[in-house]
DNA sequence: CAGGTTGTCTATGAACCCCT
DNA sequence: AGGGGTTCATAGACAACCTG
């Protein structure tokens, strides 16, 4: 299908219609054709979303040193609370409505159950919220257990591999096992915060069997299926490196 | 006692088949 | 076409055991 409609030499449009007419292009079937366009709208959401990712670290980095800063010196004498930082925003959207400081900002009054009143200790807590998002906990179950929660919380923050390679604490004791790493212990102590703000009854020990449930489950279902996954990604991938779905 | 491994069982959802 | 039953893969839960 060639197209009549005419663009400026050099401009981006004339640069995709080149790339149209070119013989790859004719070479290919229209499903071909299709596929790889939504391929590659994929991948534009991907990056979109890895860019925004890094745009956030970046102003959360600053937020944690000004709030470090403000931490030492109320530390260093100054008997004046420290004060929050301005919460930073991408896209005009505040990063962390949800949590801030360790303490739940309750955000729609239409909640599933009734939730528990924020802690009174929010120095405890610590500054753990910048790993989980207010958009990753609304593809968590927090109104169901403690157990399916932990279970969201880790999906969200990790790929499979990741749960699979790694360990709560990084010690191994099977001396026959591979040394796993330990997941970052300040992304543990958030997931712990987090579930036990929805279940306060919660200890860190019972969470952490949780999270160590659900590495352990991960290996295992790694262990049990390596050839599946590389088979899936064949499946996913006929045309080299068309498609990339992380 | 905490943390890790392995095996097994169960619940669940997707895929498939058959019948109307 | 679609509704219902069956099969299968997967995730989660649990128990038993090991190690430091």
């Amino acid at each position: 299908m060639r197209t009549s409609v005419r663009a400026r030499a050099g401009s981006p449009t004339a640069t995709l219609l080149s790339f149209q007419e070119s013989d790859y292009l004719q070479s290919r079937s229209k499903a071909e054709l299709i596929a790889m366009v939504l391929c590659m709208q994929s991948e534009m959401e991907s990056l979109k979303e890895q860019i925004r990712c890094l745009t956030a670290c970046g102003k959360l980095a600053r937020n944690l040193e000004a709030l470090i800063e403000r931490t030492q010196e109320w530390s260093n004498g100054n008997n004046k609370a420290p004060s929050m930082p301005p919460v930073a925003t991408v896209e005009g959207e505040a990063l962390m409505p949800a949590l801030l400081n360790g303490q739940w900002v309750k955000q729609e009054t239409s909640s599933r159950e009734p939730q528990p009143e924020p802690s009174e200790e929010p120095q405890r807590n610590g500054v753990y919220s910048e790993f989980i998002t207010p958009q990753l906990l609304e593809r968590c179950n927090t109104g169901t257990t403690a157990q399916k929660l932990t279970n969201d919380l880790l999906r969200g923050l990790y790929e499979r591999e990741c749960l699979a390679s790694h360990s709560i604490s990084g010690i191994v004791y099977n001396k026959r096992g591979q040394p796993k790493p330990a997941l970052p212990a300040d992304e543990v102590q958030a997931i712990l915060r987090t579930v036990q703000y929805f279940f306060p009854g919660k200890t860190d020990a019972e969470i952490k069997g949780y999270i160590r449930q659900k590495l352990q489950n991960e290996a295992k279902r790694l262990r049990r299926k390596p050839q599946l996954s590389m088979k899936t990604d064949a499946h996913v991938e006929p045309r080299g490196a068309a498609g990339v779905y992380t």
